[in-house]
DNA sequence: CGTCAACTGGACCGTTCGGTCCAACTACAC
DNA sequence: GTGTAGTTGGACCGAACGGTCCAGTTGACG
């Protein structure tokens, strides 16, 4: 019997991906409910026994697919940035005119008030729950972070081939100011519950973008 | 005996105000140690028993002061509230100037420097972890992000009154755009360990506050 | 249709948590 | 000093938590 074999197999395991389709499912779904749970009550708030109970799932499950709470964790972390980020994949890939920044801004704005103010930004709120206590669940989020900010800097970097914004612009400073707006804003309406606060910080990014507009566009 | 005066007192008990000089540093040290611990590590990573070890207190004196953990945790968004407002006081004074809004700007970029990127903005890091769960302590939240954007404010005030922002300019709107520069800011720094996006975010709050200035001022 | 790995269910465990309770100590008024 | 309200220390409790374990079931495949 090939030892080392078996010892590479033990170590496959710990990151444990299921075999079978059902398995998959499983872990999908406890992802999926766990992700959701903590959008809604925090990490804190929510208990293992919880993502047990709302995934229709035993105990066991939960350790078969992770190694522990953390890896969970951590999990989440990427699943949220991972929705985020499809959820705003067509709008975002507007990002690229003046006009399709600002629907991709109204679209934020809308999607606050559908959501009646509450909730805030998935990654940013989970950024201050895992930040400081979790370094590899960071670094899921500025991962998250670092593709939204890729993908508003793409757009601004097409506007500025086709002449749109001035040369001197920096795409990537400025995508990184409309981003710090977007997470500013929706901090201050998720603690307001009022959505105030993200439509002028939409109003803020568009105004600073259409500041590096080459005049001759205008 | 008067049976209401009795009655009164059990119920200003409740808030549990200490009546002595010891008490009251005794529930001042509590706050403080508990403020900075959950800076630290969170509210999830703070324990009660944490607090009593830090403070150098026993566990009736923590119930003695507050009702319960809740209680406490609503104190230290008071608190933590207070301690950010109080450490900009002064360089929020003279947010009333084109070079008092660049000191002011200035300071918060090395404010992060100095903390190596770390912590981000205790008021925002808090909300990530009690808007959703803990309608008072989000109220105490709102209530210092509130006092801060009214500082801001106060002073874009001033300098349109003086004539050097446009008469069209709104201070509030503005305050809220250069809040949620600072705060979604403060946010990507700590995330990313990297003080580029509060550098960022600071210049942007500044170019949105130069765009209001009155032309004929500049 | 037998076999075996993959998967599932839930009993069980030690720890830690928030919270209660009461006995003892301190300081000040009379 | 004696009384009394204010304050302190720590033993104690039940509940909930994360985590372990194993016996039973399922399902893919030769």
């Amino acid at each position: 019997m090939d030892r080392s074999v078996q010892f590479r197999s033990i170590l496959v395991r710990m990151s444990a991906e299921p075999r079978t389709a059902r398995g998959r499912a499983t872990r999908e779904r406890i992802l999926d409910v766990t992700t959701s749970l903590i959008g809604e009550r925090g990490i804190a708030g929510t208990s293992l026994e919880d993502v047990r109970h709302a995934a229709g799932v035993s105990k066991s499950q939960l350790y078969l697919y992770f190694r522990d709470r953390d890896d969970l964790l951590r999990a989440v972390a990427h699943t949220t940035c991972d929705r985020v980020m499809d959820a705003q994949a067509d709008v975002l890939a507007e990002f690229d005119s003046v006009a399709g920044v600002a629907r991709y801004l109204a679209g934020t704005v809308a999607l606050q008030e559908q959501r009646k103010a509450r909730g805030g930004c998935p990654i940013g709120t989970l950024a201050g729950q895992l930040a400081e206590t979790d370094e590899p669940a960071r670094l899921e989020l500025v991962a998250g972070m670092d593709r939204w900010q890729a993908g508003l800097r793409a757009g601004l970097e097409a506007m500025r081939s086709r002449g749109e914004l001035r040369a001197d612009a920096d795409p990537g400073v400025l995508a990184g100011q409309v981003l710090a707006l977007i997470q500013g804003g929706l901090l201050l309406t998720q603690i307001r519950r009022d959505t105030a606060a993200i439509r002028d910080a939409a109003d803020g990014a568009l105004q600073l973008i259409r500041a590096s507009l080459d005049d001759k566009s205008l």
